[in-house]
DNA sequence: TGCAAAATAGTAATGATTCCTATTTTTGAA
DNA sequence: TTCAAAAATAGGAATCATTACTATTTTGCA
């Protein structure tokens, strides 16, 4: 089943690469419409799954019950609020290393790992002060 | 809303309780159901929903589809094997570390942290070996 | 250009989880 | 112990994210 090009799928990667708010699929789908009015949520969701099984993208589940998505595969860990529900990047240079040692532990093969945190994210803590 | 004690919710805590293998709601259903035939699943979702907000036992989500839940809250990663489905502990180490690593990085407040490694466990191995 | 493989749009189906409501259980106070 | 309010339950309906289905369109190689 070899992959062709499609223009949809292309809007949805371009769309995902200008975005650093980890999207859900709705959200993708809601964006590219403006663009290519009739492109179906079917397809939105058959694309970021063949993407995200590719490794071309991260599938991301932070515990809200949606799917969030990343154009940024290189490692990095989440950050959940659950006050707003935003999710942010953060940078941890400690991954590697624990990989190492998940691998060393383990007795079968680790191909990847997904480390979320969860908390109030600083403008939600402002807010709260405000009160 | 203070809570009340149920019978059922207690059943549900002890069989989680005896499980390592971190069961869906629906195992949970199944196998509180063979000593209290006509629980309710609503029941089930409803009170591991309350023990999960109580931080008594933990929900994870491992990327398939189902939630799954942990009557052990002590801090741990997870293990997801992608070819059979199962889900196993793993004690690391650089927990408490990467979580103080963490706050120090964020303007927020982080509250908690799940990680989850990908794979194959060693069981799969085996089998895929002797084909 | 022609054609088989792949992709799409649109809609129906699925399935985990939540919601709803009448009834039952729990628990603290009289 | 009895009573009543609050909380919980059973059972079934509803929700909603995601996947499956199918007729049609697009892609890309020969």
């Amino acid at each position: 089943m070899a992959v062709k090009y499609s223009r949809q799928r292309q809007m949805i990667y371009n769309f995902l690469m200008t975005r650093k708010d980890h999207p859900t699929a709705d959200v993708v789908y809601r964006n590219v419409r403006q663009e290519y009015p009739n492109i179906s949520l079917g397809t939105v969701y058959r694309n970021l799954t063949l993407l995200a099984d590719r490794g071309e993208i991260l599938r991301l589940q932070v515990g809200d019950g949606v799917d969030h998505f990343d154009a940024d595969t290189s490692k990095h860990c989440h950050f959940f609020c659950s006050s707003c529900g935003a999710v942010t990047d953060m940078q941890l240079d400690c991954l590697e290393e624990m990989l190492a040692k998940a691998q060393q532990k383990s007795q079968g093969r680790i191909e990847s790992q997904s480390t979320c945190f969860y908390g109030t994210c600083e403008k939600c803590l402002d807010k709260s002060m405000e009160k």
